[in-house]
DNA sequence: CCTCCACTGGAAACCTAGGCTC
DNA sequence: GAGCCTAGGTTTCCAGTGGAGG
């Protein structure tokens, strides 16, 4: 036992020797400057400059696939901008409306970097989206605000009604003497077709675009991480090389890359390597695939995760129909109401939108259309994981 | 070329939880 | 505390639809 113990310690601390500074890999670390974005940096600065003078910035929509750089560059931006402010009356909000989850909670996660008065605070629910906003109106009239607002994957906030959007870009008169900016930030390219065209007209005022990175950019990015991060001669060129090959070709994402390379030294560190060697990239990519999913499954919604293990149940795919009967069995064995076909087929869209199980619309003449549905969650991981919600575990 | 299946996915109505007002 | 209001989840209804079999 002691053994084993003293065995973990002593890897532990030849280890160590391969990291420098853990925090230059970390997803929040930001550096000072960031390469190949100078010019989207610069354009950023220069849209939001005008709040150093206390006056409003035009809106601005920052536009690129994940893991390029567009909340990276925001948010140095910001970080320069505050440190210049003389007016001490800028203030910033992140809220990134994807894991906000809804409408309301994007509300209220502006709501909470705001100094509201005690009374006025967003409770969890009750309040109509309209009383939300124009209570976040009145603390930034009332405070002269000048807020900067970065609303990371604004796509989320758009799909339903875009009123809440339009309400903000329009609402000069309500917050003055404050001012509201919006940075907004999506991932999607044709996030614009599906806006309102007033709103566009307001929201858009400045668009920034953000190419992927190329394997070199990459390469050269993840080296100089690599040189904060690591000790000297850890990281040899093979491995940063692979590492942004494997980035490069999930569209050049930067984020992925350094992610990866954060995770390989963490494997090597605790398998006592002296290098973080080509291997150890190989097993990271295979971990972070599993911690997504890990991650994933245990928030999901009672009724997905009985769907997911209905999935399971079929090793090599399925369709709508015989998924809906093989759900409906397991909701009635675990005493959980039993939802339609149509919400069921809603529930097997967003899984696949989050990347749990696959779900093609095939058509098969005569026998109709419908979508064949695999199961990407290995049995193994799904029996972990769900297996730890008592109602499901004799479902599996 | 036409049919017709087994759904898909949009739209609207309905339900529920929880804060608000008086 | 009664009655009102809204967001978000669900149900109800239904007009499409891709393509194998006729």
């Amino acid at each position: 036992m002691t053994d084993t113990v003293d065995a973990i310690f002593a890897k532990t601390k030849k280890g160590r020797l391969l990291f420098q500074d853990r925090n230059a890999l970390s997803t929040e670390f930001v550096p000072d400057n960031l390469p190949f974005r100078e010019a989207q940096t610069e354009n950023v600065a220069e849209v939001l400059a005008p709040a150093l003078l206390g006056s409003k910035p035009s809106n601005l929509l920052l536009y690129g696939k994940t893991g390029t750089g567009k909340t990276a560059v925001a948010t140095l931006v910001i970080r320069k901008l505050l440190s210049q402010d003389d007016t001490r009356q800028i203030l910033t909000a992140y809220v990134n409306c994807r894991l906000a989850g809804t409408e309301y909670l994007t509300l209220a996660r502006i709501s909470e970097a705001l100094p509201m008065d005690k009374d006025k605070r967003i409770p969890l629910t009750g309040l109509s989206l309209s009383e939300v906003a124009n209570r976040i109106f009145k603390t930034i009239s009332k405070e002269k605000i000048h807020l900067i607002l970065i609303l990371d994957e604004i796509d989320y906030l758009v799909n339903t009604n875009d009123d809440t959007l339009y309400k903000f870009t329009r609402s000069g008169e309500d917050t003055a003497p404050g001012f509201l900016t919006i940075v907004g930030i999506s991932n999607d390219l044709r996030f614009k077709e599906r806006l309102n065209a007033r709103v566009l007209s307001s929201l858009g005022e400045e668009e920034i675009v953000f190419p992927p990175y190329t394997t070199a950019e990459l390469r050269s990015i993840l080296t100089a991480r690599a040189k904060i991060a690591f000790r000297l001669g850890v990281v040899p060129e093979s491995t940063i090389n692979l590492c942004a090959a494997l980035a490069a070709s999930e569209h050049g994402d930067a984020r992925r890359a350094i992610d990866m390379l954060r995770v390989a030294g963490e494997v090597a560190e605790r398998e006592g390597r002296q290098s973080v060697d080509e291997e150890s990239i190989r097993k990271a990519s295979d971990k972070i695939e599993r911690d997504v999913v890990e991650k994933a499954l245990p928030s999901l919604p009672l009724q997905a995760k009985i769907i997911i293990i209905a999935t399971s149940k079929f090793l090599s795919g399925t369709n709508t129909g015989e998924l809906y009967l093989a759900y409906t069995n397991l909701a009635k064995k675990s005493g959980v109401e039993v939802l339609t076909q149509r919400r069921v087929s809603g529930i097997i869209a967003e899984l696949d939108v989050l990347g749990l199980i696959e779900a093609a619309v095939v058509s098969k003449g005569r026998k109709g259309r419908t979508k064949h549905i695999k199961l990407l969650v290995d049995n193994d991981t799904l029996g972990r994981v769900i297996g730890e919600d008592a109602r499901l575990l004799d479902l599996i």
